[in-house]
Order: C-alpha cells, then structure tokens, then sequence
DNA sequence: CCACTTTATGTCGTGCACGATATAAATATG
DNA sequence: CATATTTATATCGTGCACGACATAAAGTGG
C-alpha cells in the first residue's frame, strides 16, 4: 500500500501563525488533491468495467442505465436522470443508442405528451441480468474487505450531498 | 445528511446459507454502488469546479496539467501521463488546445528526438497560480472538516493503488 | 379562453477519455 | 552494421458530459 496520509488538501494560509507555513508554498500537487484522486479512480473503475462490460456491448453510463431501468421500470427520463444526475443533453443520445441496439423503448407518456417512459425490451432485462452480475466481479476488483468499501460509499456519498449532489 | 449507511455493495449470494439471502434478489440498485458514488460525485466535482475555472480560460484536466507542470517544469508528456494516469491519445490533443492558448510550449528533448518537453509560458504559470488558490475555494464546497476531507482521499488512493492505477 | 411561465425533451458544438492504429526515433540483438 | 523490437508521440473514430439554445406541451393567472 502505497500511500502517505494526510498532507495537506490546499495551501490556505494557516490563519495564526504567518511565519510557519504548515502548506507547501507554491500551490498543491497533484497527489494533494481529493478531486483529482476521485478523478482518477473513477478512469480506473471505467477500465476495470470495460474488459467485462464490452462483451455486453454496454458503455458503463449505459450499464448504470440497465440497473435503474430493472429497479424502475417506466421510468421517465427525467426520473432517470435524476437518479444518475445526468440532464437531458447526456441522456437523449445515450438512450437513442440503447435503443437503436434494441434495449430499451422510449414509449409516450399517456399522462404527459411532452414526457416518454422507459422500459426494457426482452434482451435489455436480459442484459441488464448479466451486468447486475458482474458487479461482484468489480467488488473483487476493488480489493480491500466489503466493510471498507461501504464505508467508502457513504462517505462519497456523503461528500456527494454536501456538494449538493441529487 | 440523507444516508442509509451499509446497503450490500453487490449481490454476491452469502457463501453458506442459500435460503436467506442477506442481498436483494434482482440485483444491486444504483444507490449501493461504489463505483456510481465515485462516478457521480466526480461530475459533482467537475459542476464546483466549472464556474471557477471558466473565468481563467481553463478546463479541469487542462487545470490539473498546469498544476503538475508548475511542480514538475520540463516535464515531458509521458511523465505527465503517469502522474495523471492519462494516454498520449488523451494528452496530445488537450496539450495542443493548451498551447494554442499560449498557456505552455511542447519544446523538443535535445536527449530523445522523439519526446518533447513542457513548459508554462509567464501566462501559463500565472495562470496556474491562480489556479492553485480556488483549490481552497473547492475544499469549502466540499464542505466537512479537513480531517475527514483528508482521510477520504487517502481511501481513495488506496482504492486506486487497489485497482492498480498509477 | 388567452397570454405567460414552467417543464420535458431534443439539438448542437466543444472537450475530454480511450481503443485501435500509425510513425519515427531509440534501443537491442544477431 | 543491419534488422528487430521497443518506445514516445500523434491520429482517428466513438461515446460520453455539458453549456447554450430550441420546441412543444403543461400549467397558471387574469
């Protein structure tokens, strides 16, 4: 484990004492920094996704897709992106290539004619099936035990909500 | 703070007892997945940085690169890569944007005809000064206390060293 | 019922990420 | 030294993200 803990986040001035500068002077480095580090591991996630998920012929914004459409299905967009926190502009290609690939349909909305709904077709519950499955397989990619990965998870998540994440 | 702590991360069926299982049977939903807190707080990350960001002309990674270009000057584009786990596919072409914009030069390496050196042009480096002083901006909308703040990156880069990242 | 506003979705342009491939220079090997 | 391999960078195509803008259908207030 390769790993220095706790050097400083940002160099704000230590509000006391000018003449001891607890933070390094000209600005922080890369590894300082908690974005760039969740920056990152989230390329690395995508890459231990990508091996398991282009058998499928899924994306992984689009396997996230096939998640919420099983728990949800004839979602709206909206409710969609809401979950994933993702807006229209990001959803309306994605979700005409899932359904190009015979994934999903975007049905009318009887209560609503500006809204459509979302439901799987038979092979998107299908595919949806295996990729909820290999989830396991990136959990065993993670490493480290299931506590510490939980634990991880709701402190992003927490992190998440103080950003004034949905 | 909404947050269920400790929802199963994966469905993996409990090793021993098959007829009680401890993980919802169709799968995991997208609340309880790691990689969905990283995914999507890291979009969070880029939302705080934006408005900060645009008034200098700057992108996110084109902000990570001046800051790594500032500890490391002369740097040449495969060390960069390293540091920010990132390929010359990637790299060439936010580089190119870069010194369009006259924020840094690709010099030729008089050791190796194949590589090139970088370095920030004055505008580059002021540029990158300022940048160094919204981090601190960032830490307050992250919000929590440093400490906590300190130890999630920490978790995090061990979760990346786990995935084999740089 | 008629403007006015809000809401759900779509379009467009730009900038990442990244797999696949290309090219030229350095290095290794016979 | 000639060939083979490796290495540093670049190019191309696809798929996100997302700001800015467009459009049509709800809703809302006179």
């Amino acid at each position: 484990m390769t790993q220095t803990p706790n050097k400083p986040i940002s160099h704000a001035p230590a509000q006391g004492q000018q003449n001891q500068p607890a933070i390094p002077p000209d600005g922080p480095e890369i590894s300082d920094l908690l974005c760039f580090a969740i920056y990152s591991a989230n390329h690395a996630l995508t890459r231990l996704y990508r091996p398991l998920l282009a058998p499928l012929g899924l994306t992984y914004p689009q396997y996230l897709v096939l998640i919420s459409l099983r728990h949800n299905p004839g979602q709206t967009i909206k409710a969609l992106g809401q979950q994933l926190d993702l807006e229209t502009n990001t959803l309306t290609p994605l979700l005409k290539r899932m359904e190009e690939a015979e994934l999903l349909r975007r049905v009318p909305n009887p209560q609503d004619d500006r809204s459509r709904l979302l439901e799987l077709t038979e092979t998107g519950a299908e595919r949806a099936a295996k990729a909820g499955e290999i989830t396991a397989c990136i959990v065993e990619g993670m490493g480290g035990d299931l506590e510490e990965l939980l634990d991880l998870r709701d402190r992003v998540n927490a992190l998440r909500s103080r950003m004034g994440a949905t």
